[in-house]
DNA sequence: ACCTGAACACCGTTCAAGT
DNA sequence: ACCTGAACACCGTTCAAGT
């Protein structure tokens, strides 16, 4: 059996991801990719589908509507916190390292996804009581499992889940825009004319600049993170 | 010199606010009443010209684009900041005081514009050390003397900053999400499906749906801020 | 000086039609 | 079964033209 040359295989070199099929994963990770690439603002049904080597109305054989396509690409990036080795869906060593351990595996994935997260963050969830940035029934039930386990009473493992959740939407939240992340444009032209703001009227600003300049964000994070952990502590029983 | 009738004066009596004339400011309002009325995604150059009784383009004669109509009314909203008569410019209690009342003055805000809150947070500011909720110089300059002058040092009042705008940020967005805001359609047809999740697979959940749903947020919020003031007070010198 | 009409390039989405 | 072409209603934005 010689095979003195694969027809499939071949790549033809072209230097784009081919195109093996359409199918809704498929073009919910491309969607991710874009959204990262571009931001949020550029994810256009015609650019996405170009993007895939295909007509923007073949898309809807799949996705219903632009809506739900970034519903499906929000979904499909927090999906990416089960596959993380470091954060384990139930405790292993107690309370705190869970916490811990999903805490920062929440911040790994604002970090590697900072357009994506400000959509994370923002898109309505499926009921007012299942927060960002967990956003999934599987994850809210992991958490009061882990805490109610823990000696935590019913009404202390959900002021936990409170707690623990808007801690880190405002904390990833800042830090991924400080990454220049926005539901805006970022014309690719220009990235941002330096726009070296007017200090003169607020002197104290002026000789700060530099302290609120330099990037603490791992530090603060920590810092807060411990914090907190204090206080659920509070609530235990 | 008779002066019979004057010319210029009449109403004319038309019911709806009237359209005295065009100008930036107007605008702003216009857009930002609109927002809160149906939702950014609902905002349009010419659905806004319709509501002002005016073709879409007469905008641009004062706003130069959609973006810069976003940035404005997001700066009219908190521009209220200064008027809540409750909230100091400068510490007249002590720092704890002064950060209760900001505290409190951006919470009032954030539930009196619920649905222009979410661009409140993620707008990009002029500079990334200008985080959102405060965001403008102005408040920072307020934030850094009201600690440094209570005896905060530099790096501490920072710091102090830095965590003040993570807590607000967090719990106020989370919190007008919870009154259905997002940066969604809000169809107005329907209020959105009641959409009774299945909680078969979640044994925890369905037990705690009650509490889950339950609105605590004033509570919370309290006890947050509280907690933070002592994590701040431990950065004083 | 201020507003408008017409036009351009681009959207989301539908649907009959192609392969 | 899957993709496309043409079409519709709607955008943001520009600009010459009207009053």
């Amino acid at each position: 059996m010689s095979e003195p040359e694969r027809r499939d295989g071949g790549d033809k070199g072209k230097s784009t991801a081919e195109k093996p099929r359409l199918d809704r994963q498929r073009i919910l990770e491309a969607g991710a990719e874009f959204i990262e690439q571009f931001g949020p603002r550029h994810l256009t049904m015609r650019r996405l589908g170009t993007e895939l080597g295909v007509e923007a109305m073949s898309l809807y054989r799949y996705i219903p509507s632009r809506e739900n396509l970034l519903d499906g690409i929000v979904e499909v990036v927090i999906d990416e916190l089960y596959k993380d080795p470091e954060v384990y869906p139930e405790p292993r060593h107690g309370w705190q390292d869970y916490l811990l351990r999903l805490a920062h595996g929440l911040r790994r994935l604002a970090l590697a996804h900072p357009q994506v997260f400000p959509l994370i963050a923002t898109r309505p969830t499926e009921a007012p009581w299942v927060r960002p940035p967990l956003r999934s029934l599987r994850w809210v039930e992991s958490f009061l499992k882990a805490l109610t386990s823990a000696g935590f009473s019913d009404q202390a493992a959900v002021d936990a889940y409170r707690a623990f959740s808007s801690f880190l939407l405002g904390h990833l939240l800042l830090e991924v825009a400080a990454m220049g992340a926005d539901v805006g444009p970022v014309d690719e032209a220009e990235p941002r004319p330096p726009r070296s703001t007017d200090l003169s009227d607020y002197p104290l600003l002026q000789s700060l600049q530099e302290r609120l300049s330099e990037d603490r964000s791992e530090q603060e994070f920590e810092e807060a993170l411990e914090s907190l952990l204090d206080r659920l502590e509070a609530l235990q029983n």
